[in-house]
DNA sequence: GCAATAATGTCGCTAAGGGGACAAACCGGG
DNA sequence: CCCGGTTTGTCCCCTTAGCGACATTATTGC
């Protein structure tokens, strides 16, 4: 069950911490900005903890964000997220507490939206506030089907599967292959077996802690991803 | 990947004709009846169909209504709903097309709330309108930790999950054992497997189509819930 | 540098479960 | 009341993948 548990926190952090959620324009932010202020974070604080009252909603501008979970096994990253993410509202606008903690890994400048005081302004915005939730929602659907897409199928899809979502702009997946493990529920054995195989078609190169990709194209066939064929 | 697809749709229709769904107050529909109208509709007729632009949202006020997705093997119910529930309103506020069709099974009497006037009168109305994006929300992440719960588990203990998810308020569940597996993503043979296993311990009959919960506790305890054991 | 620790790479065993095949029971329409 | 389609109940085979065990390398703290 914790492992389950584990993996939700882990998938939906990821996905919320995703710089592609943009709910707000900067028009947005400039209204909402009596709801809040820019706070500045040295390396190694904490925007959020996990599990404390969500009050907050955070817009990264500068620097980078890790989101972990605390599990009986210490600490574990579920992600990291650049300037333009939007972190904590999901869990902010619900009410529940955060479910994943944020801590600062370079210097970070955020714009802090406080949860007492941005409620009143979204009622005043409601334009604002349907996006904000509508993108929420969209949001959410999408790590669901993304969910269900990794369900009932062979590790090694999974692994292609996640090598593409999670490749940087160098093409490096920066994940060690129990973190990769954990985050699919396989088990480290047989992640390492698809990576091997994946290696000797040529389509990565394996490190320590890093994952080369050198040709996308055969994980997603792996992954079974529309590949646009040249007839 | 139509599996998965499907599987998907499935999970979303099935959550989102929850009855415990209900976004909306008496107070809030008379606010709104500006936006829609009533409509009844004779058996066999569709509130509206799957893939079709989601232009409205329905709230049930008189009958049953069947949510089906059509497959390549013809139609499949993914799920009834009653009285107080609202269908169709998240693909709505998505702007997607319904991701499954409504049918009425009785005479049916429903609550068109119209898109386009909709949404205007929202604007008026931002506390409504937050109230049931968030509720939508958090839906949806209810239908998530549910499908992640199912995660990684044996078939026998995702099939008892369900089952005690769909126990009407008869202690039967209306789904013949391949829908069960097709809602699963498990195979037939092993549902069946689990239910003779359920059966010979006395925790349901079986039936055509049919399933009877006789002791729960049984279920509860395969699946992994938390039982209060009194010490 | 030099442990101590963490991460990777492999092997073999075993259980879970998907899928084919087929019999038996059930139901609804003519 | 009977027939065709659907649903349930069982077998068996074979692949997938979890798990334990262990060797080998990389990294980090001292």
């Amino acid at each position: 069950m914790d492992t389950a548990e584990y993996q939700h926190f882990a998938w939906l952090a990821r996905s919320f911490g995703r710089t592609d959620y943009l709910p707000l324009t900067p028009a947005d932010l400039e209204a909402l900005a009596d709801a809040g202020s820019y706070v500045d974070k040295y390396p190694g604080t904490h925007l959020f903890k996990e599990g404390e009252e969500s009050n907050a909603a955070f817009v990264i501008q500068r620097g980078e964000v890790e989101l972990y979970r605390s599990r009986s096994s210490g600490r574990r990253v579920v992600g990291r997220v650049r300037p333009g993410a939007v972190i904590g509202d999901i869990a902010m606008f619900q009410g529940q507490p955060y479910v994943s903690g944020a801590r600062a890994i370079t210097r970070v400048r955020a714009f802090r939206l406080e949860r007492s005081r941005l409620l009143p302004l979204l009622i005043e915005h409601p334009v604002i506030a349907m996006r904000w939730l509508v993108a929420g929602l969209s949001q959410l659907e999408a790590t669901q089907q993304r969910v269900i897409r990794l369900m009932h199928r062979t590790v090694r899809e999974q692994v292609a599967e996640v090598l593409l979502d999670e490749t940087d702009d160098y093409g490096e997946v920066h994940l060690s292959q129990s973190s990769l493990a954990d985050l699919l529920g396989a088990s480290r054995q047989s992640v390492n077996e698809a990576l091997a195989s994946f290696k000797s078609s040529g389509a990565i190169e394996t490190g320590y802690r890093v994952i080369q990709v050198k040709d996308p194209a055969i994980l997603e066939k792996v992954a079974g991803r529309a590949v646009s064929v040249p007839t």
